[in-house]
DNA sequence: CGCGATTTGTGCGCGTCTTCACAAGCGCCT
DNA sequence: AGGCGCTTGTGAAGACGCGCACAAATCGCG
């Protein structure tokens, strides 16, 4: 226990070490905390305390200990923890030490974005191709990448081993081109249409829907608007904090 | 009880029925179920049950009943739930009943492609304004708005009365964006860049961060990889199930 | 060398969310 | 009118996630 073991360590060849099972909402966190590490790199921090890491990401202390030591025990007590060392375990965990090659289908309005978002590539995701099912639109140069017709989806796909797909067509596409793209091997999507796709076991679908992020603010703006409406009901109402308390993740400072 | 009764019918003029407090996973999965009504609505349906929503909509139909208990007693046992009536109910709880001017920062890649995207108008949401710091975009038209410099933002959230902020700016412009919101007087903010934001206490935030989604569906992969790396753990691996399995919200068919 | 300051890792209690299973209620058919 | 099948609404139990609080461990300094 001493003796700092890497469980993972890219060093390691081959016997790929049997990730520790982590609980999906730590995953879900994970990124934010690598992006909070970079961050601090940049800024030329060397080590970090929970404390620091915690409010660079938003979210509590001990939620962020108890997140890191499912990776293991990489933190220094009485120090913190190690820039370099936990963003190389973060991302080994998460995958990312291989670029990740994805494809994105639907170039109308949302994908165009997506196709030139440079968040993406300095995430180590690789845009690899773009499909539409328009012909007017295939052939079309988007950033360096000619768009394809959908139906060449199986070839290209094979070839430039995807390991990720992108859904932002209309929502009546969606089925078909999530079909296709397991046909051709695609085991993760994500999907930006508004509607729930089917899919063999064994594939993961993530979906972000723009509109159910604002309706879920709009219920909230309605909530409040029907408690201000009725002002004696709670205790001292809205007493104005210091104001420093930070919003955690997709989370309201109201309420809990 | 055996009187219809509804805790905050529309026509129920004043007196704001104080909604009745639901759990955030309810408020969440409401607008899925309420594009779902919406769907069935235009097939032509006129009632559904449970189970037949549920599966519209992606979830498990004991979970779909206790949300839709939370708001009412809106179904009749043996038959299932009235379109019409849900469709309203879900309506007003989210604050829909009324459309939500929405002000956007940031026309950028990302922003261009929001301000463009139809999926918003269509759930009750007016763009009501364009903002930008950059001075090249400024006075630009797009979609028939003309975009605004950031400055002008107090005077104009407060004459479009603006409920939702967006942030679609640069991570290192979307603190003083934010702050600029929340002088303005919004108290939702919706925010698509990669940082956390800190604001005061009754203003809510919800974070889209296009590049964690992938980041997790590649944890996914990368745990999908090793695991068929040693074939021998799992029972019978990939049992082709029939295959008309639809994946739960931004949740893998795998695992559990 | 010892001690105190500091920080990690974690056991535990609590609240929330999910799921099962079933009683209660409704409509239809005879 | 009565019975039967279907569906909702809900109690209870289990799983999961969160946050407190503290023991264990490490560093620096006298």
């Amino acid at each position: 226990m001493s003796q700092h073991r890497h469980p993972g360590a890219p060093g390691r060849a081959g016997a790929v070490p049997a990730l520790p099972d982590l609980p999906e909402a730590t995953v879900a966190r994970l990124p934010e905390y690598l992006r909070a590490l970079h961050h601090l790199a940049e800024a030329g921090h060397e080590t970090v305390s929970s404390e620091g890491l915690a409010s660079a990401a938003g979210v509590n202390s001990a939620k962020l200990r108890k997140d890191l030591s499912q990776l293991g025990s990489y933190g220094t007590r009485g120090v913190g923890y190690d820039l370099g060392l936990l963003i190389e375990q973060i991302e080994y965990v998460l995958g990312l030490t291989q670029c990740r090659s994805v494809a994105l289908v639907g170039v109308g309005n949302l994908g165009h974005a997506l196709a030139g978002y440079d968040g993406f590539a300095s995430r180590g995701f690789r845009i690899a191709a773009l499909f539409d099912a328009d012909r007017v639109r295939v052939g079309k140069e988007i950033n360096g990448l000619v768009v394809r017709h959908v139906d060449e989806l199986p070839r290209v796909a094979a070839e430039e081993s995807i390991s990720i797909g992108v859904i932002a067509t209309p929502a009546p596409a969606a089925q078909a081109v999530a079909d296709q793209l397991v046909t051709a091997g695609v085991t993760s999507i994500l999907n930006f249409a508004p509607c729930v796709l089917s899919v063999p076991d064994g594939v993961d679908v993530r979906k972000v829907d723009l509109a159910i992020e604002l309706q879920i603010l709009s219920f909230h703006e309605h909530r409040k608007a029907s408690l201000t409406a009725l002002p004696v009901t709670g205790g001292t109402g809205l007493t104005a904090l210091p104001g420093g308390l930070a919003a955690t993740d997709t989370q309201e400072a109201i309420g809990t």
